[in-house]
DNA sequence: TGTATTTTGTTAAAACACTCACAAACCTTC
DNA sequence: GAAGGTTTGTGAGTGTTTTAACAAAATACA
C-alpha cells in the first residue's frame, strides 16, 4: 500500500513559479534545446535545482534520471496542469488607459485567453470599436457572460468602481477576476481573485534600496 | 541588556504585505477614520489580526494599547519605512501600448514615481511627445539618467529586447528596475529587480478554478 | 556484463512564516 | 485610585516551504 492518495497539497509558491518555468522552457524551445537537467533550468529561473525537481515533482514524473526532462514534453505537461492548453473566454471591464492597453496587447489572445467583451458605463466610450470589439454597458453583463461563454473578468477601472465591477461580475456567473485596480474585493469563497498592482513592485525595489543598499 | 540590536530581519511576506496596508489605511482615510484596532483592519485586508500586529511591529510601535492606530500616523510611520514619502525619479524603456499606458497613468506621479524620461530604439518613435515628455534614442541613456538623477528604471520592451534594455540601465547606474516584459534577466547581485507578469496571475486563477473547481 | 557517471525523485533537516495566547499598557467609570 | 474592559506587542508553538543529501534509475563505455 504506497502512496493511493497522490494528490498531495501544491504550495502556492510551487504554482506561481510555475509560471516563470513556462516561460524559461518556451524560450529555451525557441532556442532549439531539446532536453535540460534541473541544474542549468534552475540557473535560468533564478533559482535551486532542488526546488525546481519538487515543483515540478507535484506534478508527475516528466523526467529520466541521468538524463534531464525533454523541454518540449515538459511545456506540454506543464501547460496542461495548470489548464492553459486550451482557450479561456475574458470579459474586460473598464476601457481606460490600462484597459486599451490590454486591449491591444495580442499576447493575451495567443496565450489562450480570448478578450471577447469589453465593458464600461460611459456613454461616451459605449459603441466604440477596439480590436474588432465593441464596448458595451456594463448593464449588459449576465446577458454577454452567458452568450459568450466568459469565464474570466479583467477589472481595469479606477479604484472606486472596481467593487461593482466585480459584483456584477459575479452576478452574472464570473469565477475568476483578475485586478488591476487598486482595492481589495468583497467576493463569495467560490470566486478567485488575483491583484495585478504595480506599487506592490515599486515598494519592494524602494525599500530593499534603501535598506539593503550598498 | 534588552534588545539593543533591534535591527531583525524582515520578512519577504510582510514587504509585500505592507502595500496592501497602505492601500486600505489610505482608503479608510479618505472615509475619515480616525483610529483603527488590528481586528478590523486585518478584515479589511483579508487577513489575521495577530499578523497585522507583527507586521507593524517589525516597523516599530505604532499602536496604543487599549485603544488601536493613528491611521493617520500609521500611513505617515510606513510610507517613511518604505521610502515613499519621496519622490523617486524614474525612466521608462519601451514605448509600446503598455510603455503609453503607463505614461498616461497619473498615480506613478501622484505616488511619488515621477517618470522623467521615456526610451525607445524606434526611430519612428523618438521624438514624439507623450505627457509632455520627449521619447529619446537608448543611447542617451547614461546622459539622461545621470542628468535627471534616476534611480528606478521601468522596462516595457518586448521580450526579445528586455535584456538589452536593463542592461542600459544597469550601466547607467540604475539599481532598481521593474519590468514588464516576460523574460528573467540578468542583472548584477546589487540591483534588484522585479516582474510584473500578467499572466502568472492569470495561470494561478485557472489552476484553482481547475482544481479546486467546485 | 559490470562499472563509472549522471541526474532524477524523495526523504530528512533547516529555515521561514503564521497563529495562538497572554502579560503589559492604556482608557473609562465608579 | 481601583476595577473592569480593550487592544497592543511579543514569546512560544505549530505549520509550511526551502534546502540539502542520497538512494534509485538511467546512460555510456570498457
Amino acid at each position: 500500500m504506497v502512496n493511493l492518495l497522490k494528490s498531495k497539497h501544491i504550495p502556492r509558491a510551487t504554482i506561481q513559479r510555475m509560471a516563470v518555468y513556462i516561460q524559461v522552457l518556451e524560450k529555451l524551445q525557441r532556442e532549439g534545446v531539446e532536453i535540460i537537467s534541473s541544474d542549468p533550468l534552475a540557473i535560468a529561473c533564478d533559482a535551486n535545482a532542488s526546488q525546481v525537481r519538487k515543483d515540478l515533482a507535484y506534478f508527475g514524473e516528466f523526467g529520466v534520471r541521468g538524463v534531464g526532462y525533454n523541454v518540449h514534453n515538459l511545456i506540454r505537461s506543464l501547460t496542461h496542469a495548470l489548464a492553459i492548453d486550451r482557450e479561456w473566454r475574458t470579459a474586460l471591464v473598464g476601457v481606460g488607459n490600462l484597459g486599451r492597453a490590454i486591449l491591444n496587447h495580442h499576447e493575451f489572445k495567443q496565450r489562450g485567453f480570448n478578450i471577447v467583451a469589453a465593458f464600461d458605463c460611459d456613454p461616451f466610450k459605449i459603441g466604440e470599436m477596439i480590436q474588432n470589439l465593441e464596448v458595451i454597458c456594463t448593464k449588459r453583463m449576465k446577458e454577454k457572460v452567458d452568450e459568450q461563454g466568459i469565464e474570466i473578468g479583467i477589472i481595469t477601472t479606477p479604484p472606486e468602481r472596481s467593487q461593482r465591477a466585480a459584483t456584477h461580475l459575479v452576478e452574472a456567473g464570473v469565477r475568476c477576476i483578475l485586478s488591476f485596480a487598486p482595492s481589495r474585493l468583497k467576493v463569495p469563497d467560490n470566486v478567485y481573485v488575483e491583484y495585478v498592482d504595480f506599487f506592490h513592485h515599486l515598494y519592494s525595489l524602494t525599500f530593499n534600496v534603501s535598506t539593503k543598499g550598498n
